[in-house]
DNA sequence: TATGTTATGTTATATTGTATCATTCGTCAG
DNA sequence: CTGACGAATGATACAATATAACATAACATA
């Protein structure tokens, strides 16, 4: 059991210490509204911790379900209210391919996410590596092309799932 | 004028011949399917067709929209079983972030597609850069990631609406 | 033509996401 | 403290996207 430190691998191993990965994504939601005079409201703090409940991406209605039993009247815009706000602060990313989200590893600075997502465990790993937005930036410098929003989603296999043999 | 050559650039202009894109795809599925095995029937030669009635990702609505017009009983399962073939075979992408599709420019070899896409005029260019594949091998490889499929979708300015200033 | 396989038709429903308006909560000027 | 305003949430309804399941038709070929 060990908190992840900053230069963490991209896949965590099954024994670290998730209460520290969630304990952090709070103090710097927190920081990060703090510094952009936004309000971190309970309900906004509950669904950001829920999306943290693990590495793997949820979907709206799985985050909406967890919602229903602790407030009365949780409903849909509820949750995509809520994940707006979050991922408009850079605190949690959507994932395209899978219509579900997840934290934000390197919330603060603005980024499009670059994940690696394992098709037998399902849990993602942001990598954010500069050398993926320097071959888009030239790639798209070469056809003329402003680039925006980046969305990297690669399916795969993860080591822990690779050892297990393919899984 | 002009049908566009194997290298034409990414966005290609508003003036060029389309049709010869049209009847390029055409002639490419019909070799890929007769390459293995698969039958190219008319729906999914018109489906193809439709999804390349220009180089904007359409939904599969918009689709069945055209289809009903053509032949009674067309329903959501005739084009997203249509689809489901001619994304398998190579021949058409789907675009992760928009729920879309958008035929592909290089069929035959399997490739997961990179795209530039236009937040303006909603136009997407397939771009299938090396230097792209290679730095997202490189991290992976790092990570420990057996790389899948990639999905690589950048959004932004195309050329055109980026003359036009910001359309 | 009989037979198995592939493709399509058909109905129903699941999943994901928004529009809209009402209500409550937080902040701050007076 | 209080009223007023904007931000956040509650609540209802619905739109858009996608799939399950089973029936029928078309195709290949023995």
């Amino acid at each position: 059991m060990t908190t992840p430190p900053a230069d963490a691998p991209a896949f965590l191993d099954a024994g670290h210490d998730h209460r520290g990965c969630v304990e952090r994504a709070l103090e710097m939601a927190a920081a990060v509204c703090r510094s952009q005079g936004s309000r971190l409201t309970a309900l906004r703090r509950r669904v950001l911790e829920v999306v943290w409940s693990g590495h793997r991406p949820l979907g709206a209605y799985d985050i909406l379900d967890v919602l229903r039993r602790e407030r009365r009247g949780a409903a849909p815009p509820t949750v995509y209210r809520t994940l707006d706000f979050l991922v408009q602060h850079g605190l949690v990313h959507r994932i395209e391919s899978r219509n579900s989200f997840v934290g934000c590893r390197a919330p603060g600075r603005p980024h499009g996410g670059q994940f690696l997502i394992c098709r037998s465990c399902g849990s993602a790993a942001e990598i954010d590596d500069r050398r993926i937005d320097d071959a888009i930036a030239e790639s798209a410098a070469e056809a003329g092309f402003a680039v925006g929003r980046p969305t990297i989603e690669i399916e795969g296999l993860c080591p822990h799932c690779r050892a297990a043999d393919g899984g």
